[in-house]
DNA sequence: CAGGATCCAATTTGATACTG
DNA sequence: CAGTATCAAATTGGATCCTG
């Protein structure tokens, strides 16, 4: 089963060659939902990003807005609850006055850190070259 | 610079250690908004489905609609468009009756594949442990 | 300090009908 | 066959105000 197969069975005789994932399918007990479900979340506008600022050392939740220009408490707080939810980041509350949350990777969330780096890399190395697509792109389209 | 910053310069004093990307940063010259961009991309519904789809070998449109479930006429439209606009996919057309159109992985669209890959497999790796944090954090919610 | 609650704007996706 | 056009629904993100 690849990426996107949702399991259905083939019930109707199929022409189509088969060919298509042959010797290229890396995912082969692959299940696309949870492709999509932890793409979704990577790809979300802050996860991506509070992750790799966890990378170092543990902060707390005003450092970590700090660390992060542009994110609004609200989706600081929304961001953090899904990774806590899906065990990628711990919540830690110290009883002080006044309190004190501090966050951090789990060891799940570290060896996130080692692919989802290899997809930024790729991004910034290939940026220039999509731009340039893009830009040519919409030239031809003037 | 890494991830996430945007290159605004320091103006204020900062008392905050600068420990948090030392030694951990593998962006250096990252753009985050090139990151972002890619990010989003990949991480929408249905284009890293295209891409590893065309993986194996070149197909036309009605083609891709069937070996991607669920996916709609207009919004395989609109990821194809994306993707050959971004340089990743080629649309060949074939002057025919009726029309034949081809899409294809461009070079840079097969690079991509690899470290997609590397995430998707990270996902169906760890899904099983994502669900089960869920599932522990919804109960104790209950 | 670290959020929860509301309300609203923007973006994304999907269903449906039509066409060269 | 391979789209385009239009409209509606769903999702996501942000601004603002309030609180233990």
């Amino acid at each position: 089963m690849c990426l996107g197969d949702r399991g259905d069975t083939m019930t109707t005789a199929d022409t189509t060659p088969r060919s298509v994932y042959e010797g290229t399918c890396q995912t082969h007990e692959a299940d696309g939902a949870a492709i999509r479900d932890v793409l979704n979340r990577v790809g979300d506008k802050w996860s991506l990003l509070v992750i790799v600022t966890l990378a170092g050392t543990r902060l707390r939740f005003s450092e970590l807005q700090r660390h992060i220009p542009g994110v609004s408490q609200r989706m600081l707080t929304l961001t953090l609850r899904q990774l806590e939810r899906d065990g990628l980041v711990t919540r830690t509350i110290h009883a002080e006055v006044p309190p004190r949350v501090e966050y951090d990777l789990t060891v799940v969330g570290r060896t996130l850190l080692e692919p989802s780096m290899a997809l930024a890399n790729w991004a910034v190395e290939h940026y220039p070259e999509i731009q340039d697509s893009r830009a040519a792109f919409d030239r031809s389209r003037a």
